[in-house]
DNA sequence: AGATAGCTTGTTTTT
DNA sequence: CAAGCTATCT
């Protein structure tokens, strides 16, 4: 190994890298900025230091701590590393900040009265612990829902506030100014649950950091380096926890942020920007890199979405540059059209004339504001027969099923986690209503036992009594011999049985809605899933943590998805719908975040327009069906922005405005009577003569997709639609095809 | 205890 | 418009 740093050999991993990658990967001591613009070559600089550091004998692999917020970065980083190091790249600290703190947490969780064994809750179980809190407060819970509380909650903690911290000032409006008093009994019953959530891993491990210098020194004395990926998102509380882990007195800060103030679009989840402007004075005699050659995109399409960021204000001020001498490639296209519906059926006909040229589905997206604006092209690639995928949505471990076939899981790991209990007591149906859990909270209060246990009292003293006593013993008596198999036969098998025994699993299978079987399915795959684990413990632990699961690879599919989730993604085009005032930049936003929320919209309209490699597609309509009705809308001031010499302005092409005419005059008396009166007078062209389209001939339809024409009358067609079934319509909607 | 009718309310989301 | 929630009925 040491050979590689002979004068005359440079490792593999430094070569092929331009000037400033080098320099952000081999400026190995003292704090270091990386502002690295979208597609300069981020991953790769971040990877490569990990492993110089490494190779060049500055450190062991457990002496750098790598940070990402997704459980995505952290696995390609991991792969990378290993990647170059030719070796697999076990045990090394590299993770998410909040996987790397449950890791901290387990080890020290006596400090803040926890035990190593705690359990981390999701959402569900938060909003139904805080609805028990706030009952007793007696609050409008039209008012002051658990959720907002819980989102009260979650800021401070992100802003690293204990219950104690919150200051009269710091009190928030919600709940009557009683939020603090609710946050504190929130936390006081996480400790009696021995259970923690994802803000307070983050909290807890920081607050151990800020008052056990004991333990603070010793990861003082582990980690020799700190990588961070995506410095532009981090909050206040996990920007002190970098603060804690790296200074330290007498020593350089030897801690590396790669980040891009301009792609920084979780404000409102409580990223702080200020945290990578500020980089200079925090770390003092920081070095600052800049990484501006992007090897992403065309000219054009850097040359768009550097104008259009330019209107942003402090910023750290950064310009892409091409980095391959490219020729220009195309403008960004701006397309106007009448309508949403239009905007669909346009954005699905070039998907379908890009695959014909030979482009692969899979390297187009369609990036949305906000995701129910997917469904409308979800329709038009159905009815087009295109093969699509919607990213991001329902992710495997959220549905109901998963989730609930957990709970069992948790109870069976511990039989004390209440949380988990309640959802589980009367699913399947086993006649437990409010008054008899009611009575169990009040047996598990008094005695001071858990949940479970209390249902156990019940029984034996005959509190609980004929059906529900029947199906309750039933459901213990599973539970017990479910634990007795996790030792003897295996957490699968035991798994499988409780499933089944407890009638969950029969549930759905008994269910003749459309879903079930998919869910029977999904139920399947989890147990399938818990094969990768050695016990039931490191299942749940990967599942509250990582609660991401692979999408299919399969087949090449056009990928439908918020702006937020594009994210560090790339495809060669990118269709961006939906920029008109009041959706993008999104109206509420507007409301809500004034002048630095419309910044934060620039931003993710920056993210969007990066992603593309060579083809980018704005479109805008004239009018949206805003839930029932349909408004006139207005092009995006994000359009006015893009730099003309970069874009192209496309109006409706001849074909569809003809067809929108026609559109008008078939619907005359339904949506089209709000366009006319907001839209001015406009003109109708003449009705089509008459039809020449055959008996049998195979048609294409925008809305209902293929056909065969079973029938003709005038204007009229029958058609049998592979898709749409059976329909009459007019002719002039539908093209012949071969 | 459970089902149903009426009402409200509409981003972005990771861990 | 449509999903999800609450209040009310049986």
């Amino acid at each position: 190994m040491t050979d590689l740093f002979a004068p005359d050999h440079t490792p593999d991993y430094l070569t092929r890298l331009n000037p400033e990658q080098r320099a952000a990967i081999e400026t190995t001591e003292g704090p270091l900025l990386v502002l690295a613009g979208a597609g300069t070559g981020k991953t790769r600089v971040l990877t490569s230091r990990f492993a110089h550091i490494l190779l060049s004998g500055r450190a062991k692999p457990n002496q750098i701590l790598a940070v990402t917020f997704t459980n995505k970065a952290a696995r390609e980083m991991r792969e990378r590393v290993s990647a170059i190091l030719g070796q697999p790249a076990d045990g090394l600290w590299l993770g998410t900040f909040h996987a790397l703190c449950a890791r901290m947490l387990r080890r020290h969780a006596e400090y803040v009265d926890l035990t190593s064994g705690f359990t981390i809750l999701d959402t569900d179980d938060q909003i139904r612990l805080l609805k028990q809190i706030m009952e007793p407060f007696r609050l409008d819970t039209k008012r002051w829902p658990a959720q907002g509380m819980l989102g009260v909650i979650q800021r401070w903690k992100d802003r690293g506030l204990t219950p104690e911290r919150i200051t009269g000032a710091e009190d928030s409006d919600f709940a009557q100014g009683r939020a603090q008093e609710i946050y504190a009994a929130y936390q006081a019953r996480l400790v009696q649950l021995n259970a923690c959530d994802f803000g307070d891993l983050m909290l807890h491990v920081t607050e151990i950091l800020r008052t056990r210098p004991d333990v603070l020194a010793q990861y003082h004395r582990f980690f020799r380096y700190i990588l961070v990926d995506e410095y532009q998102d981090t909050n206040t509380i996990q920007y002190l926890w970098l603060r804690l882990l790296a200074k330290r007195e007498g020593f350089a800060a030897n801690i590396c942020c790669v980040g891009d103030d301009d792609q920084s679009i979780y404000s409102w989840r409580g990223a702080e920007v200020e945290n990578i402007l500020r980089f200079e004075q925090d770390f003092p005699g920081a070095h600052v890199v800049r990484l501006e050659r992007n090897y992403r995109s065309t000219v054009q399409i850097l040359g768009a979405a550097s104008g259009l960021i330019a209107h942003n204000e402090g910023r750290l001020g950064k310009t892409l540059r091409p980095g391959r001498d490219d020729s220009d490639g195309e403008k960004v296209q701006v397309v106007g059209v009448w309508d949403s519906d239009e905007e669909g059926r346009v954005v699905a006909s070039r998907v379908a004339e890009l695959r014909l040229e030979g482009h692969s589905l899979g390297e187009m997206a369609v990036l949305v504001r906000a995701g129910f604006q997917t469904r409308a092209f979800e329709e038009q690639l159905i009815a087009q027969g295109i093969p699509y995928r919607v990213v991001g949505g329902l992710r495997f471990y959220e549905r109901a099923e998963i989730r609930d076939a957990m709970a069992y899981l948790r109870v069976l790991a511990q039989p004390a986690d209440d949380l988990a209990f309640e959802r589980i007591i009367n699913l399947p149906r086993r006649g437990v209503g409010a008054a008899a859990l009611q009575k169990f909270r009040d047996i598990a209060r008094s005695q001071s036992v858990s949940l479970s246990a209390a249902v156990g009292i019940a029984l034996e003293n005959a509190t609980v009594k004929g059906k529900s006593g029947d199906a309750l013993r039933t459901l213990m008596q599973c539970l017990a011999d479910g634990r007795a198999m996790l030792g003897r036969e295996g957490h699968i098998v035991a798994v499988e049985a409780l499933l089944e025994d407890s009638g969950y699993v029969p549930m759905w299978r008994a269910d003749t809605s459309i879903e079930a079987p998919g869910r029977v399915d999904n139920l399947r795959e989890l147990v399938r899933a818990m094969a990768d684990f050695d016990s039931l413990g490191a299942f749940l632990e990967h599942v509250s943590l990582v609660m991401d699961n692979d999408q299919d690879a399969g087949e090449a599919k056009v990928s439908l998805m918020t702006l937020h989730g594009a994210k560090g993604l790339e495809f060669d085009t990118v269709f961006l719908p939906g920029w008109e005032e009041g959706v993008f930049p999104s109206q509420r936003t507007l409301d809500e975040g004034g002048l630095s929320g419309l910044e934060e919209e620039r931003r993710l309209a920056y993210v969007g327009i990066t992603r593309a490699r060579r083809r980018a597609i704005i479109l805008h309509a004239a009018n949206r069906r805003i839930y029932a009705n349909w408004q006139s809308s207005m092009p995006s001031r994000f359009i006015d922005e893009l730099p003309d010499e970069h874009i192209e302005v496309v109006g409706q092409t001849k074909a569809e405005r003809r067809r929108t005419a026609q559109a008008e005059s078939l619907f005359a008396a339904g949506p089209m009577v709000a366009r006319r009166e907001r839209s001015g007078p406009h003109t109708v062209s003449p009705r089509p003569e008459r039809c020449d389209i055959p008996l049998g001939a195979r048609v294409f339809h925008q809305k209902f997709g293929y056909g065969m024409v079973i029938g003709v009358e005038h204007d009229r067609l029958e058609v049998n639609f592979e898709k749409a079934g059976h329909k009459r319509v007019i002719a002039s909607f539908v093209e012949q095809v071969s």
